[in-house]
DNA sequence: CCCTAGGTAGAACGTTCGGTCTCTTTCTGT
DNA sequence: ACAGAAAGAGACCGAACGTTCTACCTAGGG
């Protein structure tokens, strides 16, 4: 009864993440203890320990699993149709249930100090987002590929923003109507 | 030797909220705790208590302040003039020392539950902002003063959060140009 | 066959959390 | 002169925090 299932990683530490992952994005990290994350995935304190020398390596993990998943669903090929793809993704997350805002900005709000294993992820997570922007922009013939990035970053934040505290698919439907000024002015 | 000051307020209470105010904006509101804000306000924990009735009290009161630090910088007069003050006034905070984002949107990252108190005070300071950019997009004869003011509102987010996180300069000067983007659509 | 790694189970660590309590001192308005 | 509020000082509460520990069980690969 092949029980196979290779398990090259253990199926605990990923029931761990995932309930990690959802437990500090709906309530905030700070707000949720390890004893609760240990309770809901159904786990040992002991076998967190194991995986994790200490909650700040977990919230990296789950920053980490956050940060590949936008990576993956933007991919490889460089230009404006990625850019077009990668804010569209984010317009419909912003407006999917339970959506709770950005991750990363959410992970900011609560660890201040800048030399946080914490804090690092989130700024490293968004300087390669905005490379990727200007890359983009680039790509597309923008002639000035820096700005319009950080323009494009300021509405996709305020994006987050909004669909957390305000109306998410006005959020959406503005956001994308910035993105098309902004591709408008690459001719 | 008149120490006569009229105190209306207890000076102890104002040192505890102004202490608190300041951990809480620098260092994030669940990282510190009651005993560190008794302790740097230089009073004692009967007082903190006799002024407020708990924590999420004086996180509530933390948020009002700036509330109406936001609101009397604002002023009355309705219309272009007092929008690009406000504004103004919101992109040189972004570049000042020490900024580490909007006091609001950090409380909502901690504070999910929408029926906290302290996620109330959030949402009401966001309608009470997105409603004086209507009325004065409204008065500088915008077409479509609603969509107007969202847009806008995402833009200030967004700087907020790029002040924070990536260049305040770079997130002044777009937030200005985004302005007057915004404000040439109203002829 | 046994070694080892990953798992369960659960007690215990010291610290900090938010909050309550009593007692005393200081000051102010009447 | 006196009542009463504001503040200081500090002991105390139970609960939760992140973390460490020992002990035992199991499954797979050498």
């Amino acid at each position: 009864m092949s029980t196979t299932t290779v398990r090259r990683v253990s199926e605990a530490r990923e029931r761990l993440l995932r309930t990690a992952s959802a437990l500090f994005y709906a309530e905030g990290i700070r707000a949720v203890g390890v004893d609760r994350v240990i309770e809901e995935a159904g786990i040992t304190r002991a076998t967190f320990y194991r995986h994790f020398p200490s909650k700040d390596d977990l919230v990296v993990a789950y920053l980490t699993v956050v940060h590949e998943a936008v990576r993956d669903a933007a991919g490889e090929e460089v230009g404006e149709q990625r850019l077009r793809r990668t804010v569209g993704t984010m317009g419909e997350m912003v407006c999917s249930p339970g959506f709770r805002g950005c991750s990363f900005i959410n992970a900011a709000a609560e660890f201040a100090d800048p030399d946080s294993p914490v804090h690092r992820a989130v700024t490293a997570h968004r300087r390669w987002l905005g490379a990727l922007f200007a890359a983009d922009l680039t790509a597309a013939g923008h002639p000035d590929p820096a700005a319009a990035a950080a323009h494009l970053m300021m509405l996709r934040d305020g994006a987050m923003v909004a669909g957390y505290l305000a109306d998410p698919e006005v959020a959406r439907t503005t956001l994308g109507r910035g993105l098309d000024a902004i591709l408008a002015e690459a001719r």
